[in-house]
DNA sequence: TCTGGGGTCCTAGGACCC
DNA sequence: TCTGGGGTCCTAGGACCC
């Protein structure tokens, strides 16, 4: 895949030489005047437009890739831990296998009908997805990576003229380069292209391309019908609880949503479902991320995990937490971050068990001084489990969260630690970290370790995980093999 | 036996400040 | 009898996303 580097600045020929700008069209209502928007931000009259780039089935797809005895089978990926279906091809949706069934629920049928099940690899997804991602940037020079499967691309200039031969161009490369399927919605907002990218997946003539201008042309009907016919659920931003609300309100399709008043949107749905609402009508307001602008730091850094089974000693969930700390804190300096606090997180099954033994708990325990030593997240870890472990309950998932996160290279320093000499000793721990890091990332994972980890790798807390493919991008011991005869 | 993990943003309410 | 107004910061909880 080294050919993905070295390839040559892509100037897209026109296909059309009609030249149009989305913004300001008067199918998206009228054009942003000056002054403050009612949901708070900035819209710019003259916006990019929006290619939304997802890729199809992805796990599923990801799977396949390396099987190609199973083109045109039926493909499900379970969560981690196996619980719960996470990824369908389109010929184990044609069968009618539902999207989020619990595993064990439906295990029989899908042996019955000959799906092929697959435990989660994020080991090959996310190798794979950094290779769709850098295969956009060689046509795209913006690619805002938006989620493992989907990216933003804004296009601008040329790009804009002819955003279906850029889609099309995007879907020719992105197949041929690493076999993952893609569809491309585009509009003028980033929420009326996701709208569009689920017509391009669904539309056969569309061929995985759709630009909502085109909506007459390619759909028979004007903007309004079609928003008309897309149920409220499927609006980005509108999740269970919302679209309950909003039927119950009269609210069922994505038209009546952007047609419903500013007010009563602000109040009943927020800040976040006025910017929703104004997206419909095509005035930019999401992820004002301008170019050249750093991407936001993040919060929080979370490494957590339901366990293959239950446990209720207390060296079993002091081992698992460890093993949080101790993959936040590589996860923590990979970024380049220090943390001010850890918040350790226990509980049993939601589903199972009598009420009695049921329990929810977490406590927060914050730093002297920020850092990012694994060492002292597992004490921090330790400690937290002490303060909430209740002997006799069956536990089912053990976790550590970072918190206060600021970047390694301007963090406040203590001047306790320089007066009484323990910031030598921080220093030769930071150097400890980055030489187990160093070894970690030759060898693999988890190769050196706190002894607090613990070294059974079957031990019960860990995952379950009875049918992961190898790691054929990623582990040299798992490599797809080819035999020549 | 068995229902994921890792994030974000917003709001409300309380403590505290001048 | 009257008993301000306007901030900030923090936390918990709820909603959403993939």
């Amino acid at each position: 895949m080294s050919a993905i580097s070295a390839v040559p600045p892509f100037i897209l020929p026109s296909r059309r030489s009609t030249h149009r700008s989305h913004a300001g069209m008067g199918a998206f209502g009228p054009a942003p005047g000056p002054g403050p928007h009612p949901c708070g931000c900035s819209p710019q009259s003259a916006g990019p437009l929006w290619a939304l780039v997802d890729c199809n089935n992805f796990y599923a797809s990801c799977e396949r890739l390396f099987r190609p005895d199973l083109r045109g089978k039926p493909i499900v990926v379970l969560s981690n831990n196996d619980g719960c279906i996470i990824s369908r091809s389109d010929e184990a949706k044609a069968l009618g296998v539902e999207m989020g069934a619990p595993a064990f629920k439906v295990r029989r049928e899908l042996a019955r009908l000959g799906v092929h099940v697959f435990s989660s690899n994020y080991a090959l997804y996310g190798d794979l997805s950094n290779r769709v991602m850098r295969t956009l940037g060689t046509l795209a020079p913006e690619v805002e990576v938006y989620s493992i499967d989907e990216a933003f691309l804004p296009l601008r200039g040329p790009l804009a003229a002819d955003p279906v031969g850029v889609g099309r161009a995007l879907r020719e490369r992105v197949t041929r380069w690493t076999g993952i399927p893609i569809s491309v919605g585009i509009a003028p907002t980033r929420t009326l292209a996701k709208l569009a990218g689920r017509v391009a997946k669904r539309t056969p003539r569309c061929e995985g391309v759709f630009d909502l201008a085109s909506c007459r042309e390619v759909l028979g009907m004007g903007l309004d019908d079609f928003l008309g016919k897309v149920p409220v659920d499927a609006v980005w931003g509108v999740g269970r609880r919302l679209a309950a609300m909003l039927r119950g309100a009269g609210i069922t399709t994505a038209r009546a949503l952007r047609d419903a008043g500013d007010d009563w949107v602000r109040r009943r749905m927020s800040v976040t479902g006025l910017r929703t609402v104004l997206e419909l009508r095509g005035l930019p307001c999401i992820g004002a991320a301008e170019q050249g602008e750093p991407p936001a730091p993040r919060h929080t850094v979370v490494s957590s995990r339901s366990f293959a089974g239950r446990i209720t000693e207390v060296a079993m969930l002091r081992e698992a937490l460890a093993t949080h700390a101790a993959l936040a804190g590589a996860k923590l300096r990979r970024a380049g971050l220090v943390a001010g606090g850890l918040a350790v997180h226990v509980r049993t099954a939601r589903h199972d068990e009598e009420a009695a033994l049921r329990c929810d708990d977490g406590v927060s325990l914050s730093l002297p001084v920020p850092t990012a030593d694994t060492t002292t997240f597992i004490r921090l870890a330790h400690e937290g489990l002490d303060r909430v472990f209740r002997p006799g309950y069956p536990y089912a998932k053990a976790g550590v969260m970072l918190y206060g996160l600021e970047r390694a290279d301007t963090r406040q320093g203590s001047l306790l630690a320089l007066a009484d000499g323990t910031a030598g000793r921080d220093a030769a721990r930071e150097r400890l970290m980055a030489v187990a890091d160093r070894i970690n990332a030759r060898h693999g994972r988890g190769k050196l370790r706190h002894a607090a980890e613990g070294l059974d790798d079957k031990a019960l807390w860990h995952m379950r995980q009875r049918r992961r493919s190898p790691r054929r991008t990623t582990a040299w011991k798992e490599l797809a093999e080819a035999l020549c005869k």
